[in-house]
DNA sequence: ACAATAGTGTCTGTAAGACAGTATTGG
DNA sequence: CCAATACTGTCTTACAGACACTATTGT
């Protein structure tokens, strides 16, 4: 008998599928980008080779906690060991997964550098997230990857999220393209700089040469911990 | 042999125990309150006697999803069908209960009438939120607790959350109070009604005389589906 | 010297808060 | 006519955006 077929039961309920997927993005080439991992092929598989957010069943021997189990799971996609990492969401029904009731525990993380993919199992691929969003993924990674990407662009307005898109040190200008990339609009190098500077959560890392000009400050986060909240968002009444 | 005792696998993984737990909010005498339940006396139950939210297995043949369940705990508890319900966040690890590896999904649900308790099971009642945070609660519903009052204070800066806490039609003057008791502080009646009316989020419904004093003009929601989000925060640079 | 990029100063419009005023009810 | 509550108007101020200006590098 495969472990499969056995119904789990405790306390008189059947247990559900427990999942955690993370939507891991950084910027490549001055564009937001997300990682996807292909499904493998075989004929018990749900989705053999479409594409996917990486992640998996909880492992109750192996992970103390859902928020560890999300870090295992980035740690083996990707080398990084403490990014910026945040709960989005859990989507749990019926008939997202065929092979029962299933819920995932959707996670989204932020680093700076594109990272080798380090883990051979599965192929993957950092892709545009406006190419991802018209892919057609597996399970309801769709749902899950729109909802990251919604969650972002919201907090990008009045958060210091994309200081954990860029390798450190970075500079104010290559920050400022960062937030215009996520925003999808220029923003006003005065009024940037004086938000990001009164904020108070960089420090000075000494300066960096570019290609051309002027050399730019570097910066460093304070805290790697927490994002910053900034008062108020980008452009008022609008 | 109990059933309790079935080790549950799929695919090689145990399962854990899946949950859904609510706070649910409502406003009694100017005091923002929570529904807390009383957990079973038993040798078998965790935290026999303890206080808790209302919540609990997810039943795979009755919810076809994770919020489907809350709705039904949500009516069993309190009769009310379609209040403001949004997904809190999951709480999942090995430890918290005692029972085995579970994970809980925890929704916050506001109701604008304090509502005869329904369900007859398990003793129930109405307490003010500061008295419900220093109760020691079952499993780690404190935690939650804590977690949807803070979500609520930060989104009631910004959001028109505190129109779900009270019965229709209610009057301006009794929005502010709900929006001062949430925050603790005093707002300004000018610049709250400016707010409140230029959102265009309310309509009208005819006057509502109070004990003393002229008659306010009384409003309804013009959706109950979503909350409206306002330009900025309240207290600008504060 | 010039191109290119980094960084600053100044003006202005907008919108929120403060607060004083007016309006409408009951006793 | 007074108390109590609802509602409005005006003034002020803070701050974000616009945009022009200065600063510092490489070629």
């Amino acid at each position: 008998m495969s472990n499969a077929r056995v119904v789990s039961t405790s306390l008189g309920f059947e247990r559900p599928l427990v999942t955690v997927d993370v939507v891991i993005f950084t910027v490549i080439d001055e564009q937001l980008c997300v990682l996807l991992v292909r499904r493998p092929d075989g004929e018990q598989e749900p989705f053999p080779g479409r594409w996917a957010l990486p992640g998996g069943f909880v492992d109750v021997n192996k992970d103390v906690s859902l928020q560890a189990c999300a870090e295992r799971k980035l740690m083996a996609k990707t080398g990084v060991a403490s990014p910026y990492l945040e709960q989005l969401g859990s989507w749990g029904d019926a008939k997202r997964d065929p092979r029962g009731w299933s819920c995932t525990h959707a996670y989204f993380a932020l680093i700076g550098q594109p990272a080798s993919i380090v883990d051979g199992d599965a192929p993957a691929e950092w892709l545009p997230c406006d190419l991802a969003v018209r892919r057609r993924l597996a399970f309801d990674h769709s749902s899950l990857l729109t909802a990251a990407i919604e969650r972002l662009r919201s907090k990008v307005e009045y958060t210091s999220l994309p200081a954990f898109l860029l390798p450190e040190p970075f500079t104010l200008p290559q920050l400022q393209r960062v937030y215009e990339v996520v925003l999808g609009r220029a923003l006003d190098k005065s009024a940037f700089r004086k938000r990001m500077l009164d904020a108070d959560y960089l420090e000075e890392a000494g300066p960096v040469t570019g290609d051309h000009g002027r050399p730019a400050m570097g910066y460093r986060l304070r805290e790697r911990e927490r994002a910053t909240v900034f008062p108020r968002g980008f452009k008022s009444g609008e």
